[in-house]
Formats: C-alpha cells, sequence, structure tokens
DNA sequence: GACTTTTCCGTACACTGTACCGTATGGTAT
DNA sequence: ATACCATACGGTACAGTGTACGGAAAAGTC
C-alpha cells in the first residue's frame, strides 16, 4: 500500500471502456492466455474466499499462473480491476420493478437481496466508495431501485433520498453483520467466546455502579444471542423502522396531496 | 501489511490494561521521553491530519522524534494502538442522558454528536468493527446511550435494538459523506467537477432508452446539490425516517399496554 | 521470410509491520 | 561512590505490497 491515490494514471474514458467492455479490439498480435474477464473472475474468487487483506496483484497472477506484470496488460492498475470486481458482482442482484406488493414490498425485496450480495462477497462493503464505479451492472441496479418507487407520488428529488437511505441502511447493517463473521474467523473465537475471555477482566476494572444500564441490557443481549448482538435480528428490526419511517413519510405527503 | 491478524500477541488482559491505563508502573528504570498518552496522541493527530492510510509505526515514531521499535514499549502493536486512539476520541462524546425533551431529542442529540466524531475524526469509520475496544469512553457511551432510552416502555432488548440502529445508521451515513470528502480531497475534483469528466462518456456508453427514470432522477439531483448527492440532506432524511420508524414502534408499545 | 504490433514478464524501488537483539540510561543496593 | 541490572531506546532484517521500466517472445500481415 505504498500509494493510495487510486493509480497514478487515473484516466476516466479507459476506467469506463473498462467497465462497459468496450475496449475489446479483435485481431489481437502477441499470444493471448489472458482476458478481462479471466483476470475479473481470479480476483473476485481470491476476494470471496481469502479476503479483501489477501487480494494482491501478484496472488491473482499465481492463481491464473500467468506473471504478475501481465495482468497490467488487461488491466491499468489495482483500482480499476476492484472498480470491476464491484460492478460485476452486482449483476447478480435481482431486479424487481415489477414484482407485485406495491413499493414496500418492492424496497423489501432489494434490501434483501443487496443484504445477501453484502454477505455473498464480503469484500465489496470494504471496497465502496462515494463514488461509485458508473459500470453497467451499477447502473442498471440504480435504475430498478428507482422504477421500484417511481409513480408513488415523491418528487424526484424525494426518490433519490429514499433509495439512498435503503441502499445505506443495508450497507451499514451488512457491515456489521459481515465484520461480525470475519471477526470470528479471524480470531477463531466465537463472539461467545470472545466475551468470556474480556468479563473476567472487565468486572476487575469497570466499577460495579457506573454502568447500570449496560450491565442489564448486556445481560439481557448476551443470553438472549449468545453473544454481544445478532447481526441478522437487528438487520430485521432496523429494516422494519426504516420501512415504518417511509411509510409515515409517504402517507403524508398523500394526505397532503389527495387525488393528486 | 503483511499479516493482518492483529498481531501474534492479541493478549486481551495486556489490551484492556492497556485501555484502562491499569499498567503505568511507577519507579521506572531507564529514561523515558514517551508515555502511551503521547503516543496515542501523536497517532490520533497524524490520523486526523493524513488519513489512515500515512498512519504508520514510523511515522508515527518520526512525529515524536524517536525511533520506531521505541513505541512497542508502550504499545504492544499497531492494532492495539489504534484500539487505544478509538476510544480515546469517543471520550469527546457528550453525555446526554439527562437531556430534556424526551427519548426523540435525546436520541436526535446523540445521533448528531455521532455525525459530528465521525467527521472530526474520519479514520475511525475506516477502522471500526464488530467488536469495538472496551475501553472507558466506549463503556460510558454505551451506558449513556442506553440511558436515553431508559424506561419508556422497552424490554431490555428492544433497547439494545433501537441503540443499535441508531448508531448503525449514523456510522452509514456518516461514512459516504466522510467518503465523499475524503474522494474530493484525493482527486482533487469537486463531485461536479467529476461528474462532468464521466458524463461525455457515460452519454456515448449507455443506450439512451435503457436508463429513463435514473437520468431524469440523476438530472433533478445534480441540479438540487451541484453533485450526485448531499451528504447532510441525506443524513437529516434518514434520522428524520428512523426516528420515525422507531415512534412507530414505540407508540404501538404504549397503546398495546396502556398505564405502565 | 521480414516487419510490426502486442503480449508477457523479470527486475527494481519505495513502502509496510514487527521480530530479534544490542546498547544506553538511570534507579537502587551495597 | 560503586556495582548491578531492569528498563527504554533503536538498528537491522524479512517478507510482503503496487507498479514503472524495459526486454523478450509470439503471432498477424505483408
Amino acid at each position: 500500500m505504498t500509494t493510495e491515490h487510486t493509480s497514478g494514471t487515473s484516466d476516466p474514458a479507459r476506467s469506463l471502456a473498462l467497465l462497459w467492455r468496450g475496449g475489446e479490439r479483435a485481431g489481437r498480435r502477441g499470444k493471448h492466455d489472458l482476458s478481462v474477464d479471466r483476470v475479473v473472475r481470479a480476483a473476485i474468487e481470491l476476494a470471496d474466499t481469502e479476503g479483501v487483506a489477501a487480494l494482491s496483484m501478484r496472488k491473482v497472477a499465481e492463481r491464473l499462473g500467468v506473471g504478475t506484470m501481465s495482468l497490467y496488460t488487461y488491466v491499468p492498475g489495482k483500482s480499476e480491476l476492484v472498480d470491476v470486481m464491484v460492478d460485476t458482482v452486482h449483476g447478480e442482484l435481482g431486479r424487481h420493478h415489477e414484482a407485485p406488493g406495491g413499493w414496500r414490498a418492492r424496497l423489501e425485496l432489494i434490501a434483501r437481496d443487496n443484504w445477501a450480495l453484502c454477505h455473498r462477497h464480503p469484500w465489496l462493503l470494504q471496497v465502496l466508495t462515494s463514488r461509485p464505479p458508473l459500470g453497467p451492472n451499477i447502473s442498471l441496479d440504480y435504475e430498478y431501485q428507482l422504477r421500484a418507487i417511481d409513480g408513488i407520488g415523491l418528487s424526484d428529488l424525494e426518490m433519490d433520498s429514499v433509495t439512498t437511505l435503503v441502499t445505506g441502511y443495508v450497507h451499514g447493517a451488512a457491515r456489521g453483520s459481515v465484520d461480525a463473521a470475519r471477526d470470528q474467523r479471524d480470531s477463531g473465537l466465537t463472539d461467545e467466546q470472545w466475551w468470556d475471555t474480556q468479563a473476567p477482566f472487565l468486572r476487575k476494572v469497570m466499577e460495579p455502579g457506573r454502568f447500570p444500564v449496560s450491565s442489564r441490557v448486556g445481560a439481557a443481549a448476551g443470553e438472549a444471542y449468545n453473544a454481544a448482538s445478532d447481526p441478522d435480528q437487528a438487520f430485521e428490526f432496523g429494516l422494519a423502522r426504516v420501512l415504518d419511517g417511509l411509510q409515515v413519510f409517504i402517507d403524508r405527503k398523500a394526505d397532503a396531496a389527495p387525488e393528486r
């Protein structure tokens, strides 16, 4: 990680052409064992199984039986490779704009799909930033998310706010869940075991009277989840609250302007 | 980043003693230019100004005018240093359990405080995982967050779910905001400028009919925010929705079990 | 067969965290 | 005052990172 700054080139034309696969020219000269798709697939497999920390150009090349620098023929650098990985896995998402049940059911489906995607590719959330790679799959997903709430009385700006809230919420909850799974794997300790190693020391260092409510609540949570928390339960609880909040918002708009 | 696994030692007793400053023994022999606090303060300053990517043991040592390995006298490793950093900055949070205005006003205050904290220390969110360092400040914050909603008719488990939701939401929204600021700084381009570099290419590569809703909504958002999105506006919108959702939940409970 | 284009890749550089071990320092016991 | 030694400090080394550079080799075209 010497240079963090997205590679020295940062050529938006090249990046977008890569994402939309615009540069596949035919009749190439030299030999061609590799392709963008093979590189990307290998990188995704590697990240899925070994984690984003193990995702290095050397390891990807090794997995393909190829020299490290050969990758740079197909991909300008690591950050662009990651961009393509992100867009690629977004192709796995369902497209629910026509699903029955109204906006609430559709948003819920979208949320659950994204939740599942984040768990299938735990590196996704470690790699997302505020400017998404505008590849074909991400663009389509955005379109479908908006269609799920189109025509229900929201302004364009409000529609954007709603999708931002839902994806934002899912990402946050999924981050908690995925981090918990990773912590458990890396440490070799379940949450319960981890707590058991901390507890005796905490008891020694915390004055008993200072944390009455958290002791009570922590004990209840520990008993219910066999852990400090249960990510799936947290996701369900929060999703219901967010959708309830949106319902309030949408109903209020409908009351204010009945029958258009 | 050769080894990601939280240093070879991973001794919970040592870590907790460090967090609660239990190991400050008096009458030390050799010279002592350094202290845990000085190391932590230097590291926090460094991370605040240069970003978490620049946070290396060598740089911290340099800032203190000291050899790199000297830090290891006071701190078992980088991951433990980061733990102390995280707990330390949580000491800046206000404690609003007694604030007036009912649970909603208190939760809102807590949310805004955490939002501000995340912006004061943008590295925080890049460093948090599911098992928080259980230092004095984080423990106190958890206690005060729970007290803000104690005695309003929720079960212990529900109280835990509520605080998890609120902190989770704030972290998610803040991550978006902080990432946007960092992207802007690192790339030297405002969101608007960045969009202007992408737009001409996107127009070339996207078939016009395939993205009708996102074109419309994207245009509206671009006009309103001079960017693809406005993190502050997104935070406000989402916070109101989450609190509305909680209100529905809490009111429903009160209706079901009126009086007590 | 000659030429040209493209692919493939070995080497090198500036970074990282930290294990290992030697040296310097200053408090304590004599 | 002297000797002792626990402790603090830090130099070197190792395995790893992304990628710039430039050379070698392969294949399409004439």
